[in-house]
DNA sequence: CTAGAATCGGAACGCGTGTTCCGGGTGGGC
DNA sequence: GCCCACCCGGAACACGCGTTCCGATTCTAG
């Protein structure tokens, strides 16, 4: 592979990530080219389509994530681990609105999206109900559909901190174990 | 206003709430036109823009449901008619995305969007408040973001009828006063 | 240094959108 | 029944999108 060729495909993905983050699905292949300083046919040449590119992001940041919960499932407190993991997938949602949008577009069809994901959010919801952190008759997906939730109402109307946290709080409370 | 046209309009309205319940913000104008049995022309002589369409569709819904709110905060049980109240409007997200299209974009700007829906919506929190029914440190922006969290994820998931009395059921015990 | 191949940039294409425009029809007061 | 003001339909326009294409440019092997 050719020097330029792997210095501009850097660019388009750092710049891809900007525009992606900030215009979710939406942004457009020019916006992304012109952000990194480049063509659109150079971003043709790395990725065959605007689908592609857009995995090729969002996959390595689900990637990431599955790390992230992957550790905190060793970790001590399995509750505290899960709703850590629960909070900071909501605040990745926040900045990140590709994210948004891929998960949601994830959510029609079960088998595509993000197996990746899936896994260790299981582990994660099964020890915090083994635990006792969380009542136990809740299952994958009723806990999707809410992550879910959070995450788009989020990012789609810009939940500044404070206003997460107390929402947050609410459905929190709502899925721990009931007395 | 001439027979004709008054006809038209209301075959322009009908078609508009079934393409607009089903496609959202994103369907287009041919495609009422089409459904309606008329020119693109005819629906610009009636609604100066695609916009204005569209809010004359969330604004008679909005009506309609405020007059419910209204009816149930007369009612018995203030705890069981805010409960019931943010269930129906979820139900309603399902089925009429351009509802949620509207409230999602309403919940940037406080001050635009649907005042006609908070006042009641206020009400039936306050009421379910001094009755013990809900917790009284939750405000309006906290069960905003709840009640537009649960129809965007409703809406764009197509959440089934079980699911979503499941997922609400968590959202519910979160919401109402902690022992 | 040079030749050849790989890559670049951005104009061009096809498509779908919201909106405008106007020639051909139609309703209803007289 | 007539006539004109009003209205209708849908072709046409401007725009933005994803994608393709090709002459100009740049890298690199020898």
């Amino acid at each position: 592979m050719r020097a330029d060729a792997q210095r501009n495909r850097a660019r388009v993905l750092e710049a891809a990530e900007e525009v992606l983050a900030r215009d979710g699905l939406a942004a457009s292949m020019r916006a992304v080219a012109e952000l990194a300083g480049v063509g659109v046919g150079t971003i043709y040449r790395q990725f065959p389509t605007k689908e592609a590119l857009y995995q090729a992001i969002v996959a390595d940041r689900t990637r990431r994530l599955a790390e992230r919960a992957a550790e905190l499932a060793e970790g001590g407190d399995p509750g505290r681990a899960f709703f850590t993991f629960f909070a900071m997938i909501v605040e990745h949602a926040t900045t990140k609105k590709v994210f948004v949008d891929a998960l949601s577009a994830a959510g029609v069809d079960p088998k595509a999206g993000s197996p990746d994901l899936r896994g260790p959010i299981e582990t994660l919801l099964v020890r915090a109900q083994h635990a006792g952190a969380v009542r136990p008759d809740v299952g994958m997906p009723e806990l999707l559909a809410l992550l879910s939730a959070a995450c788009l109402a989020a990012q789609q109307q810009g939940w500044d901190p404070g206003l997460r946290d107390r929402a947050l709080a609410v459905v929190f409370d709502g899925l721990r174990t009931q007395p």
